[in-house]
DNA sequence: ATGGTGGCCTGGACGC
DNA sequence: TGCGTCCAGGCCACCA
């Protein structure tokens, strides 16, 4: 579910909640989440605290004391909150991390697609998934040129290559139908294809979107919400995803839903076409 | 190396 | 009401 904003939301969340706590034990219900042996995934944890929580691209880190951290991703319905020990647990939570106060850390996760793992601190950076990451979208780290350059070299449409985490990090189906609702460009244009004024348009409306999704708190369309279990802002301030049959903000022609790579895509037919 | 597909899971919305 | 079908914010393994 969550894209960079959801995520970012969360940890903001979670900082205030469970930074500095430390875990007396862990209960696994569905060790499937864990990649990694589970035995040791508990043993590791238990005695740990929690000293900072980091992101990167849509991926959560969790660093502990003795040099170990969790890496954690939510994939599509990933959640997590705070319950208080012996409170009943519901129905999708999978991970339980009880500390020493008696409040919970509980992962909750309907469709069971969300994994974590335990790395090195230092070598959380060496992770396969890690890795591969783009820029993040910020002024500092996203690079218009290196950016144009890798699209130059992309012989596929823009949407999926976006979606594609290697070549800016966060963006998923609902910012990618943003940013290119934003720049005007249709999602089956061919990357190699987009002019120099396409891109730094698209390049400014990705840094632009994600930053004010961030500032709204994301965006909650289905299942979505941050650590205090509350919803998002941002679906307000959609212009493209969710808005099939209503009128573009900007022409008025009704905002068209195709699918692209195996995703639902919204655009504008007019704003948007293919040069 | 690159680009395209199926699979992982469950639940809600919708049509009959 | 009940059943079947489709759809969902992501990513990886695998194929050509």
């Amino acid at each position: 579910m969550p894209e960079l904003p959801e995520v970012e939301t969360v940890r903001q969340g979670l900082r205030q909640l469970v930074l500095n706590k430390k875990i007396r034990n862990v209960i696994v219900l569905y060790p499937k989440i864990i990649n990694g042996d589970t035995n040791i995934f508990i043993e590791t944890l238990e005695g740990l605290t929690i000293k900072e929580i980091k992101r990167r691209g849509k991926y959560l880190i969790f660093n502990f004391n003795e040099d170990i951290s969790m890496v954690s991703h939510l994939r599509m319905e990933g959640k997590y909150f705070v319950r208080q020990a012996g409170d009943e647990v519901e129905k999708h939570t999978h991970i339980i991390f009880e500390f020493t106060d008696g409040k919970q850390l509980r992962y909750n996760d309907v469709r069971k697609f969300g994994r974590m793992e335990l790395v090195k601190t230092d070598k959380v950076a060496d992770l396969k998934c890690l890795k591969k990451l783009g820029p993040e979208p910020t002024k500092s780290d996203f690079s218009v040129e290196d950016f144009a350059d890798k699209l130059k070299k992309k012989n596929k449409m823009i949407k999926p290559a976006l979606l594609d985490q290697n070549l800016v990090a966060g963006l998923g189906n609902i910012y990618v139908d943003e940013v290119l609702w934003m720049s005007k460009i249709n999602p089956e244009t061919i990357a190699s294809h987009l002019s120099k004024n396409e891109i730094e348009a698209l390049h400014d409306a990705i840094i632009t979107e994600l930053a004010k999704a961030v500032k709204a708190g994301g965006t909650t369309i289905r299942s979505y919400t941050n650590a205090f279990e509350n919803s998002g802002l941002f679906q307000f301030e959609l212009n493209a995803y969710g808005r099939t049959g209503e009128p573009c903000r900007r022409c008025g022609t009704l905002i068209k839903k195709i699918v692209v790579a195996q995703r639902g895509t919204h655009y504008c037919p007019s704003c948007q076409k293919v040069e």
